[in-house]
DNA sequence: AGCATATCCGGGGTTTACCCCAGCCAATTG
DNA sequence: CAATTGGCTGGGGTAAACCCCGGATATGCT
């Protein structure tokens, strides 16, 4: 049995047709079309692969693996994103145990990436979509990639927050936030003032702007976080 | 004779094929893999309708579009995207003549309402999506709209640039340059400094922040831009 | 013509963001 | 045990981003 999860309704029949005809001997697929009910699903059915999409309603694709993969360790996943976001590579990585199997395919694969990526999960192996290795790559070097630290305070300023705001939000000094950003800069790449006349940054900005471009953040993630916010904010002023 | 034109292969075939079950008697369907072979096709085959993908390699749906139009006012267009970016009903706003007739439907729109869009624009009617009429709604609306000159400054804080570095590439003062930027924050409804103290903002990456939830900007736009701002400055270097 | 609007420009101010430098502490690593 | 690395703290500075104000120009609408 192979359990797919995507609330698209239209890449939930093309995947289906496409494991129908290439894995008709490995049972029937059951879809479901929301992160709870994949879980739900999955913890009843016990399949032995699920295809998850990241970006679902109720609960994302990153977090029902999770709580799958704590009752059901051997489930093999194979994640369908729609981007190279680092994030997301990121967070599964986190997630996954260390020998676990898994895939991570782009949407717009072909149909034989497809295929390709759900017979070496079967038989065992981890498929990562050609664009994606260079993304891991850059997660597991040592220069380039962002400690939490450093992610915290780039998610911060990303919703727009001031030093001052950060400092107050993550129980910090001012002047930890700053250091935290000078190294995010620096990692980043981004020239400070003194050097370089014609490249002139404003930094924060500048690190949004990259950092988006390399999926390091994005929107729907930043939605997220800026819904935590606004609820530990309410919170804080109801107990006030 | 109906034109299709997107770079993903699974979207084509999936739009190919509804419209050969409920338009059959349109005529053969032609596809198009890219902006440009779109526009060499439309010109020469004349097709009555054509549908195009906003995000495609070489040339852009609607710079396609654009291209079309000015040959052939009366070709129907039927823009297909994946997001309800403000920025493309924006452009396709300037692009699609006065009385012109053309559809927006978004990516994950039912094939019932891709087939309802594409009879009512045979029929001489616009359709535009659900989702896209609030965005209409805003781009039309005095308080909210952004002028150009507003929009500029914004795409330029966005790519991470400084009040001095903006006012060198557009010709201005500084002061004019905060002065635009000024009037971008009112529009978005981003308080100031002195008013509401447990909101602080950064106004310059809040601007970012909430301009791109509301589909102001995108990444891909942004990316265009830097690539033009790239040239700028390698031809400026090269005439020294 | 009168009015509104958008845009640009100027002076003169405050606050925030970034800069350099140095030191401390904790955890990891050879 | 050193040695290194990541993170927080501090002092003291510069420049960029924002604030309020008034004034000038052009444009379009009634």
């Amino acid at each position: 049995m192979i359990l797919i999860a995507d609330d698209e309704e239209r890449d939930r029949s093309w995947l289906k047709s496409l494991l129908n005809d290439n894995f008709a001997d490995n049972g029937p697929i059951e879809e479901a079309h929301d992160g709870q009910q994949v879980v739900d699903m999955a913890l009843k059915l016990k399949p032995p692969l699920i295809f998850l999409d990241i970006k679902m309603p109720h609960l994302s694709g990153i977090k029902a693996a999770e709580q799958i993969l704590a009752q059901l360790p051997n489930t093999a996943i194979i994640m369908l994103s729609n981007f190279s976001d680092e994030v997301y590579v990121r967070q599964l990585w986190k997630v996954v145990p260390p020998n676990g199997v898994f895939g991570y395919v782009l949407k717009n694969a072909s149909n034989e990436q497809v295929v390709e990526a759900t017979r070496a999960v079967l038989s065992g192996d981890c498929w990562i979509h050609p664009g994606i290795a260079r993304v891991i790559q850059r997660t597991q070097n040592r220069a380039t990639n962002l400690t939490t630290a450093e992610y915290e305070a780039l998610v911060c300023i990303a919703l727009g927050m001031t030093d001052h705001a950060i400092a107050k939000r993550l129980y910090l000094t001012e002047k930890a936030v700053q250091s935290r950003l000078k190294s995010l800069y620096a990692k980043l790449g981004i020239p400070g003032r003194g050097e370089s006349h014609d490249t002139e940054f404003n930094q924060r900005c500048r690190a949004v702007f990259l950092s988006t471009k390399r999926g390091l953040i994005n929107q729907s993630e930043l939605d997220d976080w800026e819904a935590k916010l606004q609820q530990a904010q309410d919170a804080r002023a109801s107990s006030t």
